[in-house]
DNA sequence: GTTCTTTATTGGACTTGTCCTATACTCGTT
DNA sequence: AACGAGTATAGGACAAGTCCAATAAAGAAC
């Protein structure tokens, strides 16, 4: 399980709650390549902590629910490096946009290009995102630590969001174009689906 | 779920059974951006049958096990058509690889080389694989069927692919020169994972 | 003064997807 | 003759992820 890994990874940087692993480290800081549920994060913390890889301590605290402190053992160390020194998964994922618009050409042209205009704008506003709320929060956390190799890293993995969701735009401007100039017209015999 | 919706657009196409689907369909024509578990095939056939969205028919077979043909409905049309129309689900996913990297930064600066480097010849591998094969299969595709706004679509759905692969090539390119003009060092204090 | 947000954890129910196995007959290969 | 691959379906077990609700108290906003 890669979210095993990912907690085991942000613990090796100090003692975490579950909050914080799915506020600050999660929903903030990998958010944009790796979300995690809630629910999840916790039940895995859980499993941690039966299999040694990490030691729970609670902290109580007046006025707030106890938090409940993960750190990372020794042995959870190493299965991070185990993790890390293997080879990464490099299969494409699935991705639900493709498939609509595979089976899109059941519907008429215009119909089309909205769908292609939306995605469009998803994609716009995704990049700015990245490239203002993510780039920032790589360098306050860079500025705070002092850690530049992480950051460095940071940036690497904020280029590839950037670098993809720029080719998938670029690629959606063809396709807007493409269907602009006129896709070949549907066939009978159960290609149209929807002529409304 | 997208999977019951994807059948749903293939038998719109004609009837098909749970093995056709899987092979035909799946494996071979929308595999570079949506794969499907056999097993999870026949089950949502199954629930499609239930909700009167499909209709399933035996024909038998001489020396070979059943075939069990699914047909969709009229009201099977109309869910289809009513995902069509919807807009799209465009969330970015989960890419392990970025999780991988990004904790790589405990990891020596030769191994970052190397988790860089044999992704980037998984990519090219992905690269070769949709320019040969996949273009192959939606040519031979569009000349046995005539379908052209379906070949058409097709190919649109291939340009994703290869603005995506292309994209993160030149992505890695990137990051393998920066990390071969050094990283800044690990810090002390729980940085260093592995030191070997 | 009530409602909303933040902090914090936990459990139930459910969906989706993966892996493995069983069955059964044909055809081609070694 | 034995073995594996292709054709075809189906079930069990399980892993992973999502959604929702409960609990509980502080503090801010309306």
């Amino acid at each position: 399980m890669a979210l095993e890994h990912a907690i085991l990874g942000f613990l090796s940087a100090g003692p975490m709650t579950g909050y914080d692993l799915k506020t600050r480290c999660f929903d903030e800081t990998v958010g944009h390549f790796w979300t995690a549920d809630q629910a999840q994060v916790y039940r895995t913390l859980e499993k941690l902590d039966q299999r040694r890889l990490t030691r729970s301590k609670i902290v109580p605290q007046r006025g707030r629910p106890d938090r409940k402190l993960y750190t990372i053992t020794a042995k959870g160390r190493e299965a991070l490096a185990d993790w890390l020194r293997q080879p990464a998964d490099i299969a494409p994922s699935r991705d639900p946009f493709l498939l609509h618009l595979f089976f899109a050409s059941a519907l008429p042209d215009t119909a089309v290009l909205e769908l292609l205009g939306h995605a469009r704008e998803g994609h716009q506003r995704r990049l700015e995102h990245l490239r203002a709320d993510v780039a920032r929060d790589i360098d306050d956390w860079t500025a705070a630590t002092g850690r530049r190799r992480d950051g460095e890293i940071r940036r690497l993995t904020l280029g590839a969001g950037l670098a993809v969701t720029r080719g998938t735009i670029d690629w959606l401007d063809d396709c807007i174009e493409a269907v602009r100039g006129g896709l070949p017209p549907a066939q009978d015999g159960g290609d149209q689906i929807c002529s409304s």
